[in-house]
DNA sequence: GAAATAGTGTCTTTGAGACATTATTTG
DNA sequence: CAAATAATGTCTCAAAGACACTATTTC
């Protein structure tokens, strides 16, 4: 077999880049049993099912949104956080890949996922092989997160993925991080740790897209379950454009897209007039 | 030296993907002195600069865009043409080697270059290496078109990057083809050959891209020259978008934007009234 | 009835499409 | 003056922001 580890310097210059995937998956909340970092001192502190409990936080009141990160446990950037990813094996699509580290990482398959850029620069990382990233956004709605965590990945392609990446990908090993781990958590998008190479630069871009694509589709509504308010929705968009809606405008505008159903079903055990539930139009498949 | 070529069935599962780029680059019309192909038969048949002064074609009354194909020397897709591009060598970021083989076929530099998408089905070539490819789009203004095509290439480079592309990447000979070459050639949009790879959807997406662009940004312009008038301008938007534009619209909406300045000179040698020149203002630099 | 939120209606501003009209040049 | 295109002005319609007002529920 081709031996890809160890390479010296000479010839470290003749290998085709590393190509790897990292995620960025936006959350409203954290699943419950996630760990979660303080939104005040970036610390890992509980899990979320305890701090939301203690806080009384509450996802109706959502005001910021959220991500998983994965702590390194090797150079370079040991001990730094990173996003979710790894390396391509030979025989599977880049959305896969994404789709599958992220369920490897999180325990939870996102509802949507999208390909964003790819990062090549050849100064992201001057110590060891050059290492191209295909950075992918995507969103985890209430149902996405409430999936059972014991559900194992879908793929049974464990082994050869650990091999690939164990031999030519040296400097990722966010596929390798065990489930259910304190080396995974999930933090504020306005509170987020020091992270390992241009993850930083990654994690903007995607905030910045994912706002770009709130303004004129409708995405937002995946963040929610199969029904929902137009409250709810409403909140959802305040809470990625970071700033408040006229309630009925939202509803003129949002009803007048003829994307949304009226169920006829009404919400429950509200203090007040109770409000409509809709649901979305089936969509044709993402690419 | 580790050995890429001519690995076994058993090996090649274990390689990291091939990474190369490809690019899709738009003019108003070809270079004088580069092959075009005949817009109905489809062959290649003679330089622009002959087909144009035959058929009486002007720049001013473009209907449609052109762009640079390499017709492939090799299996697989032996003799079919595909998109300018090559192998990433170990020590380029990714934006500049799109733009240094894009200058290696088409002997000049284009005026706006920017990643499209990356590619990275594991159908998109069963026969060998799995390649993942970064596909760029871009622009050739009249100015980057007049540019004197017995510049060199910028980068001293050549030799490093003929040596990986030959040992790492088996399927691509793009980066390889010798200069003014009758294996490159001008095909108008509307009218393309049958391509290699997947690079027919590449070239659709680029397309889809830039009307998308051409409706709520600025590019437009760098098509032209350093001066323009408006009627010049709202020609290119007509033959990027397929459809006609109000000149007295186009005129209010683009002036109200901001971007131009007026010169103050008029065009010259008009059979009527001649029209004011304009530029854009300064950019800052693209990423 | 008070409190709270759902839901409706309307006024106004803004931006864009359609198109009539005036202006300036050459021949 | 005729022809051609540049440049301006105006009418209309549609989308969106602001906000007053009505409806329905619990306590």
């Amino acid at each position: 077999m081709v031996n890809f580890s160890a390479p010296s310097a000479s010839e470290r210059r003749f290998m085709p880049p590393a190509v790897a995937v990292s995620s960025v998956a936006f959350a409203l909340h954290p699943p419950v049993d996630a760990n979660v970092a303080d939104p005040r001192s970036g610390d890992v502190i509980s899990t979320w099912g305890e701090y939301a409990g203690r806080e009384g936080a509450r996802v109706e009141h959502a005001t910021t949104l959220w991500l998983p990160l994965v702590r390194r446990t090797r150079p370079p950037f040991d001990d730094l956080w990173a996003l979710p990813g790894g390396p391509i094996p030979w025989d599977e699509d880049l959305y896969h890949t994404a789709a599958r580290t992220l369920h490897e990482s999180v325990l939870r398959s996102p509802g949507y996922l999208e390909q964003l850029f790819t990062f090549g620069a050849t100064t992201r990382s001057a110590t060891a092989q050059r290492l191209v990233t295909i950075a992918y956004w995507g969103l985890y709605g209430e149902l996405d997160l409430a999936v059972d965590p014991t559900t194992e990945p879908s793929r049974d392609v464990a082994s050869d993925v650990a091999t690939a990446g164990k031999n030519a990908v040296t400097e990722f090993s966010e596929a390798l991080v065990a489930s259910a781990d304190a080396n995974i958590a999930w933090f504020s998008i306005d509170r987020l740790p020091e992270l390992a190479f241009d993850h930083a630069d990654i994690i903007d871009y995607a905030v910045w897209r994912l706002r770009q694509r709130t303004e004129y589709s409708m995405v937002a509504h995946r963040f929610l379950s199969e029904e929902f308010t137009l409250a709810q929705m409403r909140r959802v968009h305040e809470a990625i454009l970071g700033e408040q809606i006229d309630p009925a405008n939202f509803r003129r505008d949002v009803l007048a897209q003829g994307q949304l159903v009226d169920t006829g079903r009404v919400e429950e055990g509200t203090p007040h007039r109770p409000a409509r539930l809709y649901r979305f139009k089936e969509q044709p498949e993402h690419v």
